[in-house]
RNA sequence: GGGCCGUUAGCUCAACCAGGCAGAGCAGCGGACUCUUAAUCCGAAGGUUGAAGGUUCGAUUCCUUCACGGCCCA
């Protein structure tokens, strides 16, 4: 069998030690970044020309260009690439060696003074030369990289190695969930965290994980939602909290979909959705002027509007003026399954009119709203935890928010009237027993917990996830989860 | 769940339509080279063509099933 690449990096790697050379050490010390470095020399180019300041950068060789003794290298740290030019008569016989055997995605620390060459680009002239740590598998080709999706989501660090864009869509993605922070902190909101393993899954209309807690000999569920423990929290006086976290939900996986995702919910007490509204506008217009500098933001060829006012539609006028309901239609369930049959939209037999109507309105609707939109007043039946609308009990004050074609958020003012909320509890459960696994169920300690009184209080949950792939222009929630689930080749690891 | 497309050297891709010794570039290996920018020049290598089965004298190519992925639809 022919030697690998790998099997060559192995056996310079024992003949580094059998050398008393260390592949891997840990006493480099680094002076300054390669950014430093080169806004050092930009600012003050003269200081550089003879004997200049000396510095020591370390890094990942990206590539190498050899000559017979001499070498030019570019390697890579945390801000950027820097070019070193590497020369026989500049170091020790030994460290000239060393330079010669390196691979491209070794690790290295140079010492040395700042020069230009001949084309103009400042370049690190090496005093002293150092491996810190030896490369055994090839990195993917320099000029094509990697680009197979596969091979990049399961081998995310390699896709961060060859693709710069990929960093700067996680650094934007970081910087959003930061400016999330700030602003709700800013706003005398507490940050919390609630339970991710529990008993009743709930706050979300989704199928759970389960698993199993051996000692307690109890069934769990990994968390859909953590609205139910937000609202204890309110409860109990925090009038203002909210939890940025992973929600789990046993559904298919898509361009849109991870099963564990990433949600900001927040509630406020004393506040209304038409408040939330409001929230959410400044919140979302801020946070795409202070990361993108502009509050519009490209998009998959199109662009996004996120200066306030937002529009605002509710869902009945939304189905008659965007998706040709005819208004009087609306409330005939029979007419209603029709328009679905015709426009090729599958519901369940039991279905209520509310939830066919938002299938509709995901269908026929959803996918054009680009510019960011509220859509207001969704039926009771498929909104078990929002207050009713004073002026029609049959909506909700509720809102979804629709960006890009996608839903972002959710928000509505609470139900905290105990009494009604135990009755929509169980028409959850009739629900479910009806055959609708993505029913609510019974939960009694919650309902206790409103019949101490919890003030009135609007909430709202925003896809993470969904708002990084608007600000990073991403088609897919791989592209802004670092390792998106993926399936193991041969499915499961256990026979159920 | 359905449809379409894909899986070939470490990486990026040919060859497949119409079955006939599996190729290139980059990377790697040996050699030359002290200013390169996808360096250049010379030389020699590198493959279970995703897996299993079928058709055939002969399969990367055609057929079936499976696995994984991408896009679209539900």
């Amino acid at each position: 069998m022919a030697k690998t690449e790998t099997d060559i990096r192995r056996e310079k790697l024992a003949s580094l030690r059998e050398q008393g050379i260390d592949p891997y050490p840990n006493d480099f010390t680094v002076t300054h970044t390669t950014r430093e470095i080169l806004d050092m020399t930009a600012a003050d180019p003269d200081a550089m020309t003879g004997d200049g300041p000396r510095f020591s950068a370390a890094g990942r060789v990206m590539s190498i260009n050899r000559f017979g003794k001499a070498m030019f290298l570019r390697f890579s740290d945390r801000t950027g690439p820097l070019q070193a030019y590497v020369r026989k008569d500049k170091l020790t016989e030994a460290e000239f060696a060393l330079a010669k055997s390196l691979d491209v995605g070794d690790f290295v620390g140079l010492s040395g003074t700042m020069f230009t060459t001949k084309t103009g680009e400042w370049t690190l002239l090496a005093e002293r030369f150092r491996l810190l740590a030896k490369s055994l598998r090839p990195l993917p080709e320099k000029f094509h990289g990697l680009k197979d999706p596969e091979k990049r989501y399961r081998r995310r660090y390699l896709d961060l190695v060859m693709n710069p864009e990929v960093k700067e869509t996680f650094v934007r993605r970081t910087k959003l969930v930061s400016g999330i922070r700030e602003f709700l902190t800013a706003r005398g909101f507490l940050e919390v965290e609630t339970p991710m393993m529990q008993v009743i899954p709930g706050g979300a209309e989704a199928t759970p994980f389960v698993t199993y807690h051996r000692a307690l000999d109890m069934k769990l569920y990994l968390r859909i939602a953590p609205e139910l423990y937000l609202k204890r929290l309110v409860v109990g006086g925090m009038e203002r909290v909210f939890e940025i976290n992973r929600n789990f939900r046993n559904e298919g996986v898509d361009t849109r979909h991870n099963p564990e995702f990433t949600m900001l919910e927040f509630y406020q007490a004393y506040a209304t959705y038409e408040d939330l509204m409001v929230l959410t506008e400044e919140m979302l217009s801020t946070l795409a002027r202070d990361i993108t500098g502009s509050t519009r933001l490209p998009y998959q060829g199109g662009e996004i509007e996120f200066a306030p006012p937002y529009r605002r539609m509710t869902l009945a006028d939304a189905l008659a003026e965007l998706g040709g309901i005819d208004p009087g239609d609306q409330k005939d369930r029979d007419k209603l399954l029709a328009i679905a049959r015709d426009k090729g939209v599958t519901v369940t037999k039991t279905a209520k009119t509310g939830k066919i109507l938002t299938k509709l309105f995901d269908a026929l609707v959803e996918p054009d709203l680009m510019d960011p939109t509220f859509i207001t007043h969704y039926p009771v039946e498929i909104s078990p935890l929002s207050r009713r609308n004073p002026d029609n009990p049959e909506v909700v004050d509720r809102f979804e928010l629709f960006i890009g074609g996608r839903e972002i958020a959710n928000g509505f003012s609470e139900l905290n009237d105990p009494e009604d909320q135990r009755a929509r509890f169980e028409d959850q459960v009739a629900e479910r027993e009806a055959g609708d696994e993505e029913a609510h169920f019974m939960d009694t300690d919650y309902l206790e917990a409103l019949e101490y009184g919890m003030p009135p209080t609007a909430g709202e949950g925003i896809g993470i996830d969904r708002l990084a792939m608007l600000f990073a222009d991403a088609a897919s929630i791989r592209e802004v989860i670092l390792f998106p689930h993926m399936r193991t080749p041969g499915g499961s690891t256990e026979r159920a």
